[in-house]
Parts: structure tokens; C-alpha cells; sequence
DNA sequence: TCGGCCTTTGTTACCGCTAACATTATGATC
DNA sequence: GATCATAATGTTAGCGGTAACAAAGGCCGA
């Protein structure tokens, strides 16, 4: 009978070990508590299954070493992660900071762990963030909105299909006729709804030649759509709608810069304006306090987003109130929820509302 | 030669696999395009080294599959790892979202990611948190000021010892003499420095009789220690400080509330006001355009972060302008360097402005 | 007293990847 | 043509956990 020769030689020295990283592994542990390393994981995860002696003995084992679970090999080994990955637009925004903020509150209780990104509104960077992000294996992704590079959405379909649920925030729309393609769940508001609400609003208030003032961000899609819902109500309604784009850097400064050309245009003037947010249409109320321009009596202001500052002014901003944390904290529960009982998270359309302040007050103005 | 016997003896039924998670592995590729997993891996990390032709196949191979490296696995094997652990007090505050954007932006180039987690100022939430973040064996440890409890203490000293970098953020402070314990790399200010600052200010512009108040968020040590600063300033120099205490809930109506107790308050009068952040401050600015209390005639105001309403307001108001975002990349770029060239990061002590606006300008009123 | 069941702990293999070493093919050198 | 360096790829083992299965010991009823 032939003996096998084997493919690699014995060879007598011994391969040099590859030594860990120098961290605590459960064998340490272990060793300390005088039993195997898959006693203290048990214990680690059902401590009830664990006589009681023993769960005692590893309970002070832990205590002495200051052992930490190493949960990449966890999630090697298991493949239960809790990690969810977020990609927001921009975390220093105060609208997706309070989502951050939401999110991270939702989930620190149930043990997960945020692994967050930032896009700069660019879908570019959101597929590429998406790619390094998805390494990681996450137990849920969040993406901002329900547009994404091709790429992308290949990822989050693959995402899905093995899966791992798939969030869309601050966007609640329903899909586009033609636009066949793995859908995921929505958890915001719709924005169409909002621009007509805003024109709405005005409209009742009296006024015929608006503006609406876009954002400085030409790839905040959001904005763009409200404005474009905004413009089709007012002209519906019989009106007429100047579209403004708000230089980029400050947004005061923009809102301030904004307000001239406003009060310049005409004839027929532009009795009303709404924008894109609150900081713009701050700094449009700032300025025109400043330039002696009644507001609401020559014009009236409203803005998006209700940021803490709207209500402080004299007259008090006229605004449309957000969910910016109520998202964060929906998108955890939904997709605990989803995890817990392995089925899609659901959609969530969340409430907004218009707050009507001072700077929309009263009939408006004749010219 | 007496055979030693086996421990489990052989069985003939195979053992159930233990399949793997559904996604595609390096084995999947490296099926598609003829070679074995190693070759792909190399392939992955350095392109060069393997031959053109093996490299246009495995390219193709990747492209068809759509694989996603499983980065666990990866770290779990070479030891190096891209997670950047972030702890910070609060996400929606937009002092902190700054400096997680700047954090964001820093690391994104360098293809890190980061993991991050809030506090809610609690020491004992950032102990937690700590805890949890440092089971995914973090390339790089960020928390936020110089104190932690003693179990994160612990937690971050074991990280320092394995050669991990810790940075603390938002502080710049000599060891107290007392204690001794390791001691981490610190980017941020000193904000005894600041304090100070805040009091010459007001003493320059001829003030006496000040208050400071305090943030509502009594575990905010950073905004108390400047108050004893400023306190300590005022006072050597003669004049007296009464301390407030902003009550919690939304800052501008706190700084409105406040307001009303600095104006009532004396004899002698409270002829200045600093506060813990621009959101008291604008709150009582606001509220004295309203009560028609002249601003700095009557009450000069001061604030600290420069936010971006500071100086939109009339009279603008004096803050002290941070380096909200700089902390955030100086600590990305401190924290790349230091795993590049495997030392400690450097510590940072960043500039801060006092800047001098309408709020607190010219001499003091005589009371 | 024996078999069956339960409780508790251990053994083995494997998660997906990479370090260390081995092997083969290729060309350069003498 | 033998020797050796070099380039390209493969083999094995191990990172630190956990799933699946095995086994030892105690208790119970028949």
C-alpha cells in the first residue's frame, strides 16, 4: 500500500506562533476560573446555565482581569452583530445631529452600536462610505433620503435580500411609477406634502407672488422637491413663484444676502417667501429687521425645520415643526423590532406641523 | 507501542457544517477567477504583487460578484483594524456635532470609520459606552474632557498600555498635582484660560459687579470651571461675581429667565453677564431688546462659542470663538499620525478668540 | 442495580480572513 | 546545463470566539 506522501514535509522546528495581539482572550479568563474557555462564554451570554459555583469563580475571574469580549471573533463565530451603520448627510447640521442623537438614544438601550458616516450630501461618498461601512457586516444600515448612486443601491439590495434590514430616513414617498426596484423602508415624511402645505399657508394668508428660496446645498434634493411641490401649489392655486437659490456658506448670511434681491423684485413684488430652512429664513427676518422691512406687512417669512432660534425672534419665525429626533429614535425601534422578529422594519410616516407665527401673520400686505 | 487512543472516537456521519452567514466570501471570488483565497487577499491589499494577468481576472471576478470584504474577519486575523471609538457628550448639540463632523471628515480620507457613542455628560454612561466600544478592539479611543470614572480610567489606561491611542478632547489641562495616573493626550483648551479671558474682558470695559452663569447640565465641568475662573479673575482684581445657575429645558428661554434675575439682582447692580454658552446668552440678549434693557448700557452680555446667531444679533453678541471643528481634525490627524508611526499622539492646545462685539462694547454704565 | 434523563462541562470544528512558510515556474548567471 | 535569485501562487495554521456534539456525573424510578 503506497504511503501518502504528504504535501508539506514535518518539519522539526516549529513555526513560529502567531501570538495574539496582547489583549485578554476568554483562555485567560478561563484559566483564572479553572474551567474552559466555552464555560465562560456560556456564562458570558447565559449566565443562568452555569452551575452557581462556578458562574461565581468566573464572575471573580472576569473581575480580576478586566477581561473584554473581543466581538469581532463574536460576530465571526456567530454571526449575531450589533452594530447598525448610519450614513446622514451632515452631522454638524442641527437637523441630522438631533437624528444622530435619536438614533444613538434608541439603540445605546438595547446594546447597539452606531458606526456612523457622513455623506456631505454627495451620493458619490455615500457609495463609497456604504462599501467600507457594509464591511463591518452591520445588523442594520440607515441611509439619509431614497436616492442613491446605482451602487449603492445595489449594496442595500444585498443588504436586504440577506437580511440585514434597510432604512431610508427623512424621506416618506411613495416609489416612482417607473422606477422598479428593491424599495426599502421609509421612516420620515413627505416632503411634497410639506412644500404644499407651506404654499398653502401663505396662500390662505392672502398672497399671490411668492418666492421660494432654495438651499445653498444643490444635491439636498429634499429641499429642492419641497420647493417644486411649494411652486406647483401656488400656480395652481393661481399665483406666481420666483425660485431663489441661496448663495452657499453662512446660512444667515445667505438668508440676509437673500432678502434683498426679495424686496428688490417686482413688479409685482413678492409679497411672501418660504425657505428652504430655518437659518435662511432667520437671517432674512434679521435683515429685514434691520433694513426697517415690515414682516409679515411687506413681506412674510416662513421657514423649514423649527430650529430653537425661530420662536426667540421678534416676530417669531413662522416654521414648520420636525421629527429630527422622533426619527431617530422610530428608525432604532422599527429596526429592533425587525431584528427581534426577523421580519422587514416597517415604514413610519412621521407628523410634522406648520407653526404659524408673526412673520406670517395676518392678510397680507397690498401692494 | 501501545496506540494512543483517540478522544472522540471517529464518526462516519458527518457532523452538520456550520454554514456560513449567506454572503459571499473570498473563496466565492477567488473560485471565479481561478486561484485560491490567499491570492485575492494579497490582491486586496497590494495589487502589485500579483501578476497583471491574475490581477484583470480577480478585478472581473470582484466586479461580478459584488463582494464585500468581511472586515472581522480581516482584523480578527492581521490585528488592524479602522474603527475609531468617539465618545461625546451629546451629538445634537452643535458644539459637539462640529467636532464629530471635523472627526468624520479627518478620518473618512484616511479610510477609518467611526464608531461613536453619546454620554449624556454622565460619567457613569461613559464608563458603559466604554465598555462596549472597546469589544471592537478600536484602532484609536476619543472621549471628551478629563474626567471618566474609575472603571473607564481603567478601560482606557489597558487601551493606552496595548499601544492604542487615547485622546481626550475639548480640554487642555495640566494633571492635577494629586493625581497620578496615566495620562492621556489631550486636544482642545484650557478653559481656565478662557475663564480669565472672559473676566478681563469684562474688567477692561470698566465692570465690577458681574455674574457668571452656569450651564443648566450640572455634570458640564468644563462651563463650571471656566465660571470659577472667571470668578476668581474678577474677584482678584476687586470686583464681585454672583453665580447662576440656568434652569434646564431650552436654552434661549433659560437665557431669557436668567435675564430677568440679573436685572433685578443687587444693590450693587450686575452691570455684565458671561455665560456657558451663546444660546444663554442670545436668550437674555433677546429678552433685553424686548424689556427694552440697553445692551451694554445697562447690562453688557458675553458669551462663549461664537454659534453662528452670535453675530447676527443687534447688538452682536461678544463670544468666545472656538475651534469647534478643529478639534475634530487635529484629533483625526493627531490620531493617524500616531498609528502610522506606532507613538503616542501629540497633545494640541488650539486657539481660542475672544471676540469683542456690540454686546459688551465700550465703557461700563456708571450704576 | 440498571437504564434513562437531566445538568453541567468539555472537545472539535469552523466563522472568513491573513501571517508565515512552502513550492513552483521563470529567468539570470556563470 | 547546473545554480541561484526572483516572482507568483499555494498550503497550513491560527486570530478569538461560538455551534454542534460528546461525555461525565448525579438523580430517579423500576
Amino acid at each position: 500500500m503506497p504511503e501518502l506522501k504528504p504535501k508539506t514535509p514535518f518539519v522539526a522546528v516549529e513555526r513560529q506562533a502567531r501570538r495574539g495581539h496582547g489583549r485578554l482572550t476568554l483562555q485567560d479568563v478561563a484559566a483564572a476560573a479553572g474551567v474552559t474557555a466555552i464555560t465562560v462564554s456560556r456564562f458570558l451570554r447565559e449566565p443562568a446555565v452555569v452551575a452557581a459555583d462556578t458562574a461565581d469563580r468566573i464572575r471573580a475571574a472576569l473581575a480580576k482581569t478586566g477581561y473584554v469580549p473581543n466581538k469581532q471573533a463574536g460576530l465571526l463565530a456567530s454571526g449575531v452583530g450589533h452594530i447598525v451603520a448610519a450614513l446622514l448627510p451632515n452631522l454638524a447640521n442641527s437637523i441630522f445631529a438631533e437624528t444622530a442623537q435619536g438614533l444613538s438614544d434608541g439603540l445605546q438601550a438595547a446594546g447597539f452600536e452606531l458606526l456612523i458616516a457622513s455623506t456631505g450630501y454627495s451620493l458619490e461618498r455615500e457609495e463609497h462610505q456604504l462599501r467600507a461601512l457594509m464591511g463591518w457586516h452591520p445588523a442594520a444600515v440607515v441611509v439619509t433620503g431614497r436616492r442613491h448612486a446605482p451602487g449603492a443601491l445595489k449594496l442595500l439590495a444585498n443588504a436586504k435580500a440577506a437580511g440585514t434590514p434597510v432604512i431610508e430616513i427623512w424621506d416618506h414617498h411613495r416609489p416612482e411609477p417607473g422606477a422598479r426596484r428593491t424599495s426599502f423602508t421609509q421612516i420620515g415624511f413627505n416632503h411634497d406634502h410639506v412644500g404644499r402645505a407651506m404654499a398653502q399657508h401663505l396662500l390662505a394668508a392672502g398672497h399671490r407672488c411668492m418666492a421660494y428660496v432654495d438651499s445653498g446645498v444643490a444635491e439636498d434634493y429634499r429641499a429642492h422637491e419641497r420647493g417644486l411641490a411649494f411652486a406647483s401649489a401656488v400656480r395652481e392655486a393661481g399665483g406666481q413663484v420666483t425660485v431663489l437659490v441661496a448663495p452657499a456658506g453662512d446660512a444667515f448670511d445667505a438668508g440676509r444676502h437673500v432678502l434683498g434681491e426679495l424686496v428688490r423684485a417686482g413688479p409685482p413684488i413678492i409679497t411672501a417667501a418660504a425657505f428652504a430652512n430655518d437659518h435662511l429664513a432667520c437671517g432674512a427676518l434679521l435683515e429685514a429687521a434691520q433694513r426697517k422691512v415690515p414682516v409679515p406687512g411687506r413681506l412674510a417669512l416662513l421657514g423649514f425645520g423649527d430650529f430653537a432660534i425661530a420662536r426667540q425672534l421678534n416676530p417669531a419665525l413662522s416654521s414648520v415643526q420636525l421629527p429630527r429626533h422622533a426619527i431617530g429614535t422610530e428608525t432604532a425601534q422599527s429596526l429592533l423590532n425587525a431584528l427581534r422578529h426577523a421580519k422587514a422594519a416597517v415604514p413610519v410616516a412621521l407628523p410634522w406641523t406648520l407653526l404659524a407665527r408673526g412673520s406670517t401673520a395676518g392678510p397680507a400686505a397690498s401692494s
